[in-house]
DNA sequence: TGCCAAAGAGAAACGATTTCTTTTTATACC
DNA sequence: GGTATAAAAAGAAATCGTTTCTCTTTGGCA
């Protein structure tokens, strides 16, 4: 994704939000979407801090949080339980993941799987489901071949 | 469950975890076990507050960790990211729930099709699953027809 | 260009969880 | 039953990810 693909897209999806488009949101964005895997608010105010000698931690939070509101970004719960925050390519919409816990890659759940367990779920408790967590972890096949391959970054 | 079966019961848990049978121990499992759903540990400890003038907090955190390590009981984590508890009555191993956020109620969720997604998942990436959290959060039928039907204990 | 609500800075608070040190206690062995 | 010992617990304090607060700045629209 080029430099302009990016600044494009990013324009759109801050619009279609309601956001407005400053450049510390602009940098939180830009920051996780460069990025191969997942990342903790702290890493990414670390990367953003690259180009802005000022922005708080606060901040980036704050940003986080809105652009996962808006299902641009997507959090992924690590089993230590700290949140990190993973861009997706993959186009909006709800996802589920397999991450890896050592190179951070991310892999998509096909949502048909998510969908039949939820339907089943309904039909056998008769509740209703209002959010979920599915998420497997574990090592993908680059890790489990060659540590070596491991990206750290 | 009476006082009995739980007692017994009990001592055969800690005797297999490797853990020691002390009354603290086992007052944490015991109110675990009488509880309808699931508790936080500031919960459990107040609880057995009632029972023992002096337990720690430190203490109920440890023994709700290791009785979870041994599968005594089960994690769930609250969409606040806040960790609770829940005694399994269905048996040993492995569980997957259906939390009602409302009342607290804890439905199973078949084994079968968790153990088929991740079966999906190893085939489609080449990987290996460590862990994974499978949670799904909503309103059981109780609540949603009827919301006095609700358990707040 | 100016207004104004949204956004951000920086400091401080928060709160769940963990760590540390000392004391107590359950269990194994005599 | 008495004793040694390693696990367990108390209580206080630290940790640390996350949030809140107050004041200042700024993007976007009239």
């Amino acid at each position: 994704m080029n430099q302009d693909t990016m600044n494009r897209g990013f324009s759109a999806i801050m619009k279609e939000l309601g956001l407005k488009e400053t450049p510390k949101r602009r940098a939180v964005l830009e920051v996780l979407a460069e990025q191969h895997g997942f990342l903790s608010p702290e890493e990414v105010w670390r990367a953003a801090r690259v180009r802005f000698k000022t922005i708080g931690l606060p901040t980036v939070y704050r940003n986080l949080e809105e652009l996962a509101a808006g299902g641009v970004i997507s959090t992924i719960i690590h089993p230590s339980r700290q949140l990190y925050y993973y861009f997706c390519t993959t186009g909006s919409g709800h996802h589920h993941h397999f991450i890896c816990t050592s190179c951070r890659r991310v892999e998509d759940i096909p949502e048909c799987t998510v969908a039949a367990m939820e339907q089943d779920i309904i039909t056998r408790t008769g509740g209703r489901i209002t959010s979920h967590i599915v998420q497997f972890n574990g090592l993908c096949r680059h890790c489990l071949t060659d540590p070596n391959k491991r990206i750290t970054t």
